[in-house]
DNA sequence: TCGTCTTAGTGTATATACAACACTAAGCAA
DNA sequence: TTGCTTAGTGTTGTATATACACTAAGACGA
């Protein structure tokens, strides 16, 4: 226990489950696998951690490579290490979540081949359809992994708000509304929700209005914006 | 990234946050190293993760090694990976926290070079003075590891009954109080906290009274003894 | 230009949870 | 029996959460 022995050291991972709603579903990216173990299955995007970073440098570093993206609201979730998770070497993986708005994605989500599911979430199990298909089963432990992200972004919405990582800088109340319903998977009373949004001070509201088909919508952003 | 490198692999260990309440007191188990680096430093129990064994069962194996504790609470807090934590090797560590009732530890807590210290908590810092010594600077990242633990017992405690985990099966309501002054670190009012918590149907009332030195007070136990 | 459709926006009444606060009860010991 | 110490108990005001329905504004087509 005083040296490290080889026979100790252990590969070690990152996966990213990134998240962002859009019409009205939370969406998460997944990525097929090229390559043995798993090759053809959808998983989580990830890599190993290099010998001179963090995980959270990894994580990072994954989530530019894999998606395009760079500075969104990236945390730790859990680390998952159960020796048999990959079935040809030991892997540790630490596992993150991302929260991504839709006007950050451009083309860049469709490097290689990765797509955006929609996550279904009725009361506890978590489920990936593709359009309707069945809930294709993720490689390795991914689906305990994305299912143990989606209960931590419900948690941490109630009281924590990170909902405004999943908007553009600019939104309406519907919009935000929306989000919420889509991370926690029930509707919400459209007064009680603005009411205790606007009591909270999270929210600014703007000179300007979302134009469209029908009336205007006044826009808002949040006070504390993350720089 | 197909296959692991050698230079993937990386050192993975496992720290354990020990805490227990006595004395109207949160304590944490530390141990002092008996070999480089941090040479006579305190420190977080912990060890590396074996190859054949998950994290949790390599904390669990430190909780009986080092406390000789079986069956306690354990739950995974954070993986911290600063490359630089360790100054001579690269290592990955997996923390931990547990709670413990006083009534388990028995004499195992003085196994090896280990002791209890108080957890000052004033509002943000964590300090562990050793009877009005100066704060010990812990080795590695263990001091950050943990303000992370007393974070996050003091957020679980509000909203998961995991205080029971700090008592005897049979406790009476001062008890339990105290408790949950001694991990937030401030005064609660008793009748508010008497009422709330037999509200929540949290605890059962026992035919039995603690008895001592001046008014007999009542046993209570968890309703959902974690068997 | 008028009517219809769709989304935006607003307030009140009720129930529940939280916070502040002080005295009596029971046993022990001198 | 008196004094000391800890156990035990309710009410009131305030804040927060919930349930609930109509009007306002613009777009579009007849």
């Amino acid at each position: 226990m005083n040296t490290i022995e080889p026979s100790d050291r252990i590969g070690v991972a990152v996966d990213v489950v990134i998240f962002t709603v859009d019409d009205g579903h939370l969406q998460v990216l997944l990525s097929r696998r090229e390559h043995e173990p798993f090759e053809d299955r959808w998983a989580l995007p990830g890599g190993f951690v290099r010998p001179d970073e963090s995980a959270d440098q990894a994580a990072e570093r994954e989530l530019t490579a894999k998606a395009g993206l760079v500075g969104v609201f990236l945390e730790q979730l859990y680390t998952f290490s159960d020796p048999a998770r990959d079935p040809r070497n030991r892997v540790v993986s630490v596992a993150y979540y991302a929260l991504v708005s839709r006007d950050r994605l451009g083309a860049q989500a469709g490097l290689r081949e990765s797509r955006w599911f929609r996550v279904d979430h009725g009361a506890g199990e978590v489920q990936v359809p593709e359009l309707g298909l069945a809930k294709p089963c993720l490689a390795f432990d991914h689906d305990r992994i994305l299912e143990a992200a989606v209960h931590r972004i419900q948690g941490k919405l109630e009281y924590v708000p990170i909902g405004f990582q999943l908007l553009p800088q600019r939104f309406t109340l519907t919009e935000i509304q929306q989000v919420y319903e889509a991370v926690l998977g029930h509707p919400i009373d459209k007064r009680n929700f603005r009411s205790k949004l606007l009591k909270s001070g999270q929210v600014r509201e703007v000179d300007a209005y979302r134009t469209g088909a029908h009336r205007p919508a006044r826009l808002y952003e949040f006070t504390r914006r993350t720089f």
